[in-house]
DNA sequence: TCGATTTATGAAAACGATTTCATGAATTCG
DNA sequence: CGAATTCATGAAATCGTTTTCATAAATCGA
């Protein structure tokens, strides 16, 4: 391989007029720009980027934190925060924490031991106290899942906004008996204030829910099974399901549709995300925007590494959209 | 941040007896491996791994090259390679062609620039030439996606059996009238097997095709409509239709449900991947081992990384499995 | 017991760039 | 026209490790 001093020999000039060359500098002429070149070019150089990072103490790379890229949602983000990366001349190291704490905590290090120039959060395992002192390493982005101590930028949804949302459309369409699906594990704010915004469309419609209703861990089509298992066992089953995911409203769906009911006429399901799989199965769902919360998530963390110190704190927060279809 | 200078003066030592702790060498003594041990944490110190990476010319990250990430088959892909490459100690970067040379071409220059250590190609789009120069900067792992002229190691499936495999199955079941929707784009091998192996089994059992039965361009949920709209006009459509992808097929499978038609009686479809929207849709499918696939490329990836040299032409097939459900 | 290994350590070179500093030539300015 | 800038270049320091080489002490073998 040729190094920077092997151009400069060949060009008869110095390693430090390469150099600038190379990072387009002022003050080289243009005779020794093309010398420069020409040399570069005969060699077939490229700059070696361990030892320009070294150099700068830059590494051009971000990591990206998801649970797994199989879930179509954390995939659709990965894929736009990875084009707006390679546009801006940043590499993304996928992480996956695969939902375990213990995963989340090991990746940090890429940020101590300086392979990242920072982190991109889409889903929180651990407390934020395990992050905070990673602060001084590089800047962190949240998005789509949020904290309040979290000092550091984040774009998010009002998840309130986005359950009541689709609650209430539930609700205009005369339901009154209302199952829900829990989607995230243990502590996620998002599946709280999800709850919170369920609960508060029932409350502002004077609605009751019964706690046989109320289904948790349903994440997977497998689990939206399980869930419609459950309730054709019901005496008194829900007219309508609120779901935390497409999967999950999608596999009540099917498992409904097996069972020779009528979607929406014997159960509605209402999902969330506008995954591709809602709109095959007719599912009404609640939107995210993801490409938008990708493309400030991205814009946020190049600007903390431009500007070398991490960002405050900082909420963005992005609108839900309905999408109606024939599953409510 | 301390470095490997501020350890070793507070362990009263030397770099060079600290790197040898930290690299596990012989030769340390307890006593003062202890002295070590207890300055690094004292320190909270971590080695800067862009030093490392220059010093030991090796990054310990891999480039996987895919189309798209939203490609369930390819998340999936690059789920399993991730995790595997976490359990080894590397880290992936994450390529997205987007079915584009040239951004295909660009993602070349990591592993020029010695970024990466090697490359796991999943997708193909430029000629093997092009591959070609860049093997004397590390080694290519190729999968899925297969090259006669490619020197190197290629985890990948007979396409012609997999085709084989689902026409049959339709054939078996009865149907004559077959439609075939081709995946891939240009001049993919893949899909120019995957066609072999369809007119291979229809010749085999003596059956005619007819050209307006052949879809072009086919990929997504979106074209499956627009199959199914081209067949809808059809005086002589086709009994079933063999289909590359378990999306098109869904969406065949969707639009003729819509349409009123019965799947399978008036219209069999069969799917290819077996991703988990064809368990929604009781596709028939032919399934492609995933898991399998991936877990060998990173392996020879690895075992390619650690001989430090290009490892040889060598092929690794794996076998297909028909998974039948209700549209066959 | 004496030479040959093995063990234990440190000084300095190397990895390949960028950046600081120094220096001289060319240009501008009052 | 002389001083102050601006332009153009190179030598050497620097980034933070790992590795080579040298050296000395401890252990081994006959």
């Amino acid at each position: 391989m040729a190094t920077i001093q092997d151009v400069a020999k060949l060009a008869g000039l110095s390693r430090t007029t390469v150099s600038r060359v190379i990072n387009r500098h002022p003050y080289v002429t243009e005779e020794k720009k093309k010398l420069v070149t020409k040399a570069m070019q005969e060699l077939n150089y490229v700059p070696n980027s361990s030892a320009r990072r070294l150099r700068r103490q830059q590494t051009e790379t971000i990591a990206v934190y998801v649970p797994r890229i199989t879930n179509p949602f954390f995939s659709h983000l990965v894929e736009v925060m990875e084009k707006e990366a390679a546009k801006k001349g940043y590499q993304l190291i996928l992480c996956q924490t695969q939902y375990k704490k213990e995963q989340e905590r090991n990746f940090l290090e890429l940020l101590k031991t300086k392979q990242v120039d920072g982190l991109i959060l889409t889903s929180i395992e651990n407390d934020w106290s395990q992050f905070e002192p990673y602060l001084t390493f590089g800047p962190i982005v949240v998005c789509n899942e949020y904290s309040d101590e979290a000092q550091v930028p984040s774009v998010f949804l009002n998840q309130i906004e986005g359950s009541y949302l689709g609650t209430k459309h539930l609700i205009d369409r005369g339901y009154t008996k209302l199952g829900y699906c829990a989607g995230n594990h243990k502590s996620s704010r998002i599946s709280k204030d999800r709850k919170i915004g369920f609960l508060k469309a029932l409350e502002d419609a004077g609605i009751e829910m019964k706690n046989e209703w109320f289904f948790n861990k349903a994440y997977s089509v497998q689990d939206g099974f399980e869930v419609f298992e459950a309730v054709i066992k019901m005496d008194n089953p829900p007219e309508a399901i609120f779901t935390g995911s497409d999967e999950v409203a999608a596999g009540i769906a099917k498992a409904a549709k097996d069972a020779g009911w009528k979607v929406p006429e014997d159960i509605a399901i209402i999902g969330f995300d506008n995954q591709p799989l809602a709109e095959l199965m007719d599912l009404t769902t609640v939107e995210q925007p993801i490409e938008r919360i990708a493309r400030h998530a991205m814009e946020l963390m190049v600007e903390a590494i431009k500007v070398k110190k991490p960002l405050n704190r900082k909420e963005i927060i992005l609108p839900f959209q309905l999408i109606k279809r024939s599953s409510t």
